[in-house]
DNA sequence: GCCCGCCGATAACCTGGGTTAACGCGCGTC
DNA sequence: GACGCGCGTTAACCCAGGTTATCGGCGGGC
């Protein structure tokens, strides 16, 4: 992993929100510089009900979004990758709705929200993005919140599995249809909603039928995408335009 | 229920989206003026993965947001009250995540997607209401998830009669403990993710209880609120801060 | 008036996935 | 090098909730 990515212009988190406008350049490194952090794997940033200060931005590493209810059981409610900015605010803005913890080490900005906010107003484009990406985000609470609801173990860790992987794309972290998720079974069956031990039953039984291959932390190849869609009950392409937030 | 709502200044959607402010008030009657419908209990309005041309305001009746999977099983993703602004589009803005209907039967506005970010981008102060109604949506997005991924299906109703009692309060619908909600068991189940036979059953054994009381149709009457705060593990004070989108 | 479709209510039966427990492996610590 | 711990893996057992079926009531259409 590089050193202090959000210190390059070149750095692809930062060019995906300056869009290429050096005042936006100027005004998004601003922020950055005195927002930056390193956190370590499973380190909490933020509780819920707790007050909101921060949006938080990653630059290398994954962050969740999770509630815990009383028997301490978590259910993730989404996964915050390099590039997508995330407020845990409420109704009542100054409380945070989630938990947010880093996955994995991680490199990121935890910017301050009434700055955060005063440079959307500014930046137009900047604000364009972040509406994408709110709706990107919406979109993607919807289908998992159909497949919680309805779906067998299968379809709800094959759409996990294609929802992530074309996540992690758009910063070249993807190679073929080989690629890894910094999860454990234990994570990812916080997010799918299932124990730990039904997401291993799953993926093995996924892999003696080959549409996979995977080896420990989930590193994860692809062998039959077409089954794994069938699996996910979904269609890439709509898929892929229902959740990514395509800048410009 | 009163006929024409929205063209009297004095309904309580069209304040709440004013606020008071004259030159909103006018800007806002015009929009309304355009897009006003009438639609019958479960008459569909958007499909998803169908251009999303408008944004949906009900003055009276709910409406649903859900997914159809390919079994014909619904997940409802959210329901939209009267005062909620709802906008189906995904990260691809011209697309909707999910299908549109009426639960009951619905007066609203359906109102040209452009012409209402117009309208917020010129109203500062709708603009904010939007903002925090957003907020709002994600926060009870989180808590259902919560529960559809990990609680049992007498946490799950419990909850979904709180959250409802608390969104239908804000409008006066709700007497005391007793209020009304437009929805079958089969609704409800699909809300919850559970099967109408198991909402019943459960239900049932919540009367039982004493808990609440209820008469066909979800007629409900809430006996015993601090038990149902319980078996839904909430705290309705803090629920409401973080659900409600206070005006102003 | 009759019919029909929808809804609530229950019972009987079945299964997907939770739970618990046990084992092996790799890695970090001391 | 020994130990401990987190993680993956598997097996055995069990139960919450799905499924299917049946019945009664009610409202709407003709």
């Amino acid at each position: 992993m590089e050193h202090a990515p959000w210190s390059k212009n070149g750095h692809p988190v930062a060019a995906y929100w300056n869009m290429g406008c050096p005042n936006a350049n100027a005004a998004f490194a601003e922020l950055i510089r005195v927002s930056r952090r390193d956190m370590r794997a499973r380190c909490v940033m933020q509780l819920a009900s707790e007050r909101a200060r921060h949006v938080f931005l990653p630059f290398a590493g994954w962050l969740v979004a999770a509630k815990v209810d009383p028997d301490g059981a978590r259910q993730i409610v989404d996964f915050v990758l390099p590039g997508d900015v995330f407020d845990p605010a409420t109704a009542s803005t100054a409380i945070a709705a989630v938990d947010v913890a880093a996955v994995d080490n991680v490199q990121l900005a935890m910017i301050p929200r009434k700055a955060w906010h005063g440079y959307l107003e500014t930046h137009h484009a900047a604000w364009a993005l972040s509406v994408r990406q709110t709706a990107a985000g919406y979109g993607r609470m919807a289908e998992r919140m159909l497949r919680l609801g309805k779906s067998s173990a299968e379809t709800r860790i094959a759409y996990a599995i294609c929802e992530l992987c074309l996540r992690a794309d758009p910063f070249g972290l993807v190679a073929d249809r080989a690629f890894h998720l910094p999860l454990t079974q234990q994570v990812l069956g916080e997010y799918v909603g299932l124990s730990s031990v039904h997401v291993n039953r799953t993926i093995r039984a996924m892999a003696r039928a080959g549409v996979l291959d995977y080896h420990g932390q989930l590193e994860v190849i692809i062998h039959d995408l077409a089954a794994l869609a069938a699996m996910a009950q979904i269609d890439p392409a709509e898929l892929r335009a229902a959740i990514i937030p395509s800048p410009g």
